[in-house]
RNA sequence: UCCUUAGUAGCUCAGCUGGUUAGAGCACAUGACUGUUAAUCAUGGGGUCCCUGGUUCGAGCCCAGGCUGAGGAGCCA
């Protein structure tokens, strides 16, 4: 028999309909109600079973996490937790699990417990919903780039790029570690290697996603990232998802339009395709928030944070703007900032803290940072002395998207590759897209995690990837 | 990497300024009940008190070093 998946028999139900169910027990009660899930939906189906069709050998088994397989006809309840239920005719046990060893009960479990059990937190309400979330973003971000004729670009996995400053990188080689070949100078003979040169795991693939804007016109990557540095935060992995558009003709003020429709077409999605995933995290996050002092509670729920950020515009300043607001506030008048502020510092994250939660309460795009402290790849101002950069800051998470329209002209990459020192043979083919038919282009880089984290309201980033990859942790 | 903080039963936690045999709730087992909603009630089993060393008549508690988690910072997405 055909299995009918859950959310179709609660959404669906045809009362006196036989079905076949298959899933996984969440509780067993009063040796009769089995609570089971499949995935399809974070709602349980209710199956009724009785001591006259089932064996009582059986019954014992239906353990919470039990994998079971269920004949049954479709019912209105009795009860009245559910509006359907499901009378079971016949029960088969397709996985025993011991609950001894099991380690996931039907009660609320610490994240950072789930997360030492990776392998098993999928099977929680909590983590169950925040992986469809990630799925429905995923789809969304495809989607607002198609609509609008981008080409989904894949950028290397691997690479010999060793410019692109963006952060500690991993070294990817063959090598035999406990023998590793040296050159007459004492260093490792990477000519000896895979590629005949060093190689490392990509931190951005923003340089080559340009590459093919300068002839497809409008690109993005979406593809996963590595980053080597010893961070330990509740918003940093080793390993993690970017995607960066690029577009060829665009300014810096095309892309700041861009990255504000992008992230409110990927909420919107979450919004009208998640609902009771959301209202379940929304749910959970305001039992948290009980145990909270109120300065540490969120202003908004959920779904209404969600909503505010799609219904409204975002803020948009620059730099020296963002600077005056930090310098008149009485935060600063009462110097409860750790660091002080003053033209050409780079924000701190109290300062960007305080601009998004405290002052504006909403989105913030800020553009027009000093030159000295970005990359060298970002368009000088007219000013000579700010660049063309945007950062979105959003509550609680600070920084999602970092981006810039990046500096076109030959002549003043070639300058500006001088002050950062990046060799220009390291680059030279960056900068022959400059002398061969350059255009004004801008692009930005956002953390998707990042994303899941505000569409979901997670805390700790290492809760929104399946596997999460931060140092000292490479378990699974 | 730095600062702060924590580690006691499978889980969540209590454990008195160092003193008999380390406790509770949940989970589990056995039984009762049988339209329950994380069912309920009764009984029972369950411990390397993170590790190593030290102080002490005596250490879960004090000291030193280490490991691991969390929060914050830096770096950033």
């Amino acid at each position: 028999m055909k299995r009918t998946e859950i959310n179709h028999i609660l959404d669906q139900p045809t009362i006196g309909q036989e079905v076949n169910i298959k899933g996984w027990v969440r509780t067993f009660r009063n040796d009769q109600f089995i609570s089971v899930n499949d995935g399809s939906t974070i709602r349980n189906l209710q199956i009724v079973i009785s001591a006259e069709n089932t064996q009582e050998e059986d019954r014992k088994r239906l353990h919470t996490g039990a994998c079971i397989s269920v004949n049954g006809i479709v019912q209105e309840s009795l009860g009245k937790g559910q509006s359907v239920e499901v009378i079971g005719h016949s029960l088969e046990i397709l996985g025993e699990c011991d609950p001894n060893e099991f380690p996931i009960q039907m009660k609320k479990h610490s994240l950072e417990f789930l997360r030492e059990k990776a392998h098993l937190r999928f099977r929680t309400s909590t983590f169950s919903a925040v992986f469809r979330i990630r799925h429905h973003l995923a789809f969304a971000v495809h989607q607002f780039f198609n609509e609008r004729g981008f080409y989904y670009l894949h950028t290397p996995i691997i690479t010999g790029s060793d410019a692109e400053g963006a952060g500690e990188m991993f070294q990817v080689t063959t090598l035999d570690l406990n023998n590793v070949p040296k050159n007459e100078e004492g260093h490792i003979d990477h000519g000896q290697d895979f590629f005949g040169k060093a190689t490392n795991l990509t931190v951005s693939g923003q340089l080559e996603a340009e590459l093919a804007a300068l002839a497809l016109g409008k690109v993005y990557t979406f593809g996963p990232t590595f980053r080597a540095e010893n961070s330990n935060t509740s918003r940093h992995l080793a390993e993690f998802w970017m995607i960066e558009p690029e577009v060829a003709f665009n300014d810096i003020f095309d892309n700041m339009d861009l990255a504000e429709a992008f992230l409110k077409h990927c909420l919107k999605y979450v919004l009208d395709h998640a609902q009771e995933d959301l209202l379940f995290l929304q749910d959970r996050e305001q039992q948290e928030d009980k145990t909270k002092p109120t300065e540490e509670r969120q202003i908004m729920p959920l779904i209404d944070r969600l909503k505010f950020v799609v219904d409204n515009p975002f803020e948009r300043i620059t730099y020296t703007e963002a600077i005056d607001i930090l310098l008149n506030s009485n935060h600063y008048k009462k110097k409860k900032f750790k660091y002080d502020v003053s033209w050409g510092i780079d924000l701190q994250s109290e300062h960007e803290r305080y601009l998004v939660e405290k002052h504006f309460q909403k989105p913030v795009i800020i553009t027009g940072y000093p030159a000295a402290i970005k990359a060298f790849y970002m368009r000088l101002n007219e000013d000579g002395k700010t660049v063309a950069a945007m950062d979105m800051l959003v509550p609680g998470i600070g920084e999602i998207i970092g981006g810039s329209q990046r500096e076109e002209r030959y002549d003043v990459l070639k300058e500006k590759c001088a002050q950062f020192n990046i060799p220009e043979e390291h680059v030279w083919w960056y900068l022959e897209t400059r002398k061969f038919g350059t255009c004004p282009h801008a692009g930005f880089g956002l953390g998707f995690e990042r994303m899941v984290m505000y569409a979901t309201g997670m805390g700790n980033i290492r809760d929104v990837v399946p596997f999460p990859r931060t140092p000292l942790n490479a378990e699974f």
